[in-house]
Parts: structure tokens; sequence; C-alpha cells
DNA sequence: TCCATAAGGTTAGTGACTAACATGTTAGTC
DNA sequence: GACTAACATGTTAGTCACTAACCTTATGGA
């Protein structure tokens, strides 16, 4: 209670607190015992809430594991490169940088949480989900940082080109984290993508 | 009971039969009334069955109506193409030949299909993972048809980026099915491929 | 003091999916 | 022609994700 405190503010808080500790056992389980093992009453109870709460803060099982925090961030990043930066080098800069951060300060946290998701069916395709979601972030923002619409099947396809390079980079990685690195197998995947389609091939 | 039967040939056809009666008023439903208004048990009770017999030809809901029937099949064309000829080109032919008849012969049926997959959540996630099923099969048949596995994330990039190209076609056919034909949206979606991809820019 | 608000709890559902066990029908065997 | 194995299907009784309606509690402001 120092000075400068919004009018509802400790409530937010305490709701954020809830919703992390909900999060981390949830994870904590998932790890522990695997996904379709551990129910909702489970992790509520861990939590110390009722499995209302868990429904009120997340809206499915999958979404605490495997929900996307990051998607309007990516959005943003892509949207702030240079207005004359091929639409595949934006993508790649505000990809590789975005995820370079997290990596560098999480490593085996995402390691984990991929992991995880690659073996649990139902949080591959929400994953899938999210990608897509990601997607139409992504080519939204270009839309607008472009003036007029262009070509929309266009856009969405080489978006979703680079989009599927990233997340086979990471799908690698995860299989593999001994070898080749994330940042580098990221870099990797694009390389791929501007030599296998060149049409000289 | 002419002649020509297998031994247990019968028994097979009328499992199909069955099969095929739930698969159709499974989707006539799920066009009516939405897939989630629509219940396991109407279906069942539609096709004159028990729920426990829808579950014995569908794992789960969402099979019976964004299943992948015909995923061996594309490895098999992609697998037949000429060796010498660049991964693009065999997907593209592939997937744009066998895409072709099944869109000659069931335009409609087709369109209803995506479209009610498309606007449906579950089938969406669905159906994502059913790409990523028929990507495994195409790299599984690409590496057995070249000698040794040659470079593992190339080839996951380039089949993944190839299979994302056709899966926006889809998608944009579906969504404005007015506009553009197709297996005109699938070339352009190939050709997208190539231009953006050059290292020229 | 009293009331509005918002986080959380309780209870009683619905519906997808599973396991265990029962039934009828057909294919081969004696 | 009875006998049995195999198999598609039915019945029943669950578990669990998720929802809706309603109640409780605690804070913050009037």
């Amino acid at each position: 209670m120092t000075a400068a405190e919004g009018p509802a503010d400790w409530r937010a808080r305490k709701k954020a607190a809830t919703r992390k500790t909900i999060q981390e056992q949830a994870i904590r389980l998932f790890l522990e015992k695997g996904f379709d093992a551990t129910t909702v009453e489970e992790i509520a109870a861990a939590a110390g809430v009722s499995h209302m709460t868990f429904f009120r803060h997340f809206r499915t099982k999958e979404e605490v594991a495997a929900g996307d925090d990051y998607d309007p961030m990516i959005g943003e990043l892509v949207a702030s490169r240079p207005a004359a930066e091929p639409v595949v080098e934006k993508i790649r800069q505000a990809f590789g940088g975005g995820l370079a951060q997290v990596y560098a300060a999480d490593r085996e946290a995402l390691l984990a949480r991929y992991r995880l998701i690659l073996e649990t069916p139902a949080l591959r395709a929400r994953l899938w989900e999210n990608q897509n979601q990601t997607q139409r972030h992504v080519v939204e923002a270009l839309t607008k940082a472009a003036g007029g619409p262009p070509d929309d099947l266009r856009l969405e396809v080489v978006v979703g080109a680079c989009l599927t390079a990233a997340a086979t980079a990471i799908r690698v990685w995860a299989e593999n984290p001994e070898g080749t690195e994330l940042p580098e197998l990221i870099d990797r995947a694009f390389a791929v993508l501007r030599e296998e389609f060149t049409p000289g091939g």
C-alpha cells in the first residue's frame, strides 16, 4: 500500500496470481503424469481452487498448456519492420528475434513445453490452431502496413510457408535438442525456402 | 450368392455399408444443424445403430466429418513421380492431379464438407492434424524414393510449405467458391512459392 | 453503514468417450 | 446337423470436460 495504486489494482494482481498458480500446477502435473491422465479437478485441487475457477481462467484444458500468449506481439514485430523489406525477411526477423529472447531466457521450459505438446494429440491440434491464428494476425498486420489489400492468396501462401518453416524448425529442435540449436535451425529452415523455390530449381 | 466370394466377404461389405450409412447421416445432420448441435446419439439413431457402433467405426465425432481417406494415396502418387523431377513439382503434380479428380466428380460435396470444417473449430483442428499426417507420409515416401536420408529439415520444410500452399488454396476457394476455381488457385499458390522465395527477392 | 462489484464456490446438469459384459449371426469343423 | 470360434453389434454403467444458474465473500466507494 505505498502510494500509486489504481482503484482495483490489487484485484487484478490477485487474479493474475491465481491464473499463474493454476498454469504452473497444470504444467507440473502434465509433465509428471501426462496430459490425458491429469484431470481438471486435480489441477484445480493442486492450485487450491475449484474446477469452475479453472474454467474461468482457461477456456479449455488444452489452453492452459498450449495457449498462445505471444500472438499479438508477433503481429506488431512484423508490422514495425522497414516497409521496403521483403515479406519473408520481415517474418524471419520478427520471428527469429522474438524467439531468440524466449530461448535465451527459458530454454528448458520451452523445450519441456514443446515436447509435451508434440507428444499429446490434443495439444498438437491446438498448436496448429494457434499457428493459424498467428498467420491471420501477421497477414492482417502486413495488409495494413501495405496500402490497399494486394493479393490475398499471395500473402497467405507466403506467410503460411514462413510459419510452417519456423514451426518445422521448432519441431525438429524439440525432437532432438542435443543436436543443432534452435536459432540456427530457424536460419536453416528459411534458407531452405529460399534455395528450394527458385525457378532455376 | 453367385460364386466368387471370399470367405468372410459379405461381412466386410455389411460393415462397410454400416460405416457409410453412419457417415452419410452424420454429414447430413452436421450440415443441417451444425457440428456442435448434433450429438453422437442422434447420428447413431439416424443410422439405426447404437452409439457404441458409431465409436467402433469412428474413433471420434470429428473423424466422421474430417477423417482423411486419401492419405495413403498421396504418398503413392508422390513416390511414383519421375525421380529426376524436383520435389516441389512432384508434390504439385500429385496433389493437383489427385484433387482434380475429386473436384470434377464431387465439387459440391467437397465444398460443403470444407465449409463445414472451416467454420467448426474442432474440425479445423482435426484438419491440421490430417495435414501433418499427410506431410509425414509424403516425407517418408520421398525419403524412401531417394537413396539415403538426405536432409531431414530440408525435406520437412519443403513439403510443409507445399502442403500449406495447397491448403491455403483450398481455404481461399471454400471461402469464395464463386471466384477462381480450385485447380487454378492451386496453380497460383505454387507459383507464389516459386516467385516469392527467389534469392533476388 | 450500505451497496456495487468482482473473484470464487456449489450444484446439477449435458455429452463425448470407454470398459465390461451380453447377444445374435455366420464360417468352418466334426 | 450340432458345435464352436469369430465378430459385429447392443446394453449398461461408468469417467471426465465443460456449462449454466445461483450463492458467498471481500473489498472499495457512496
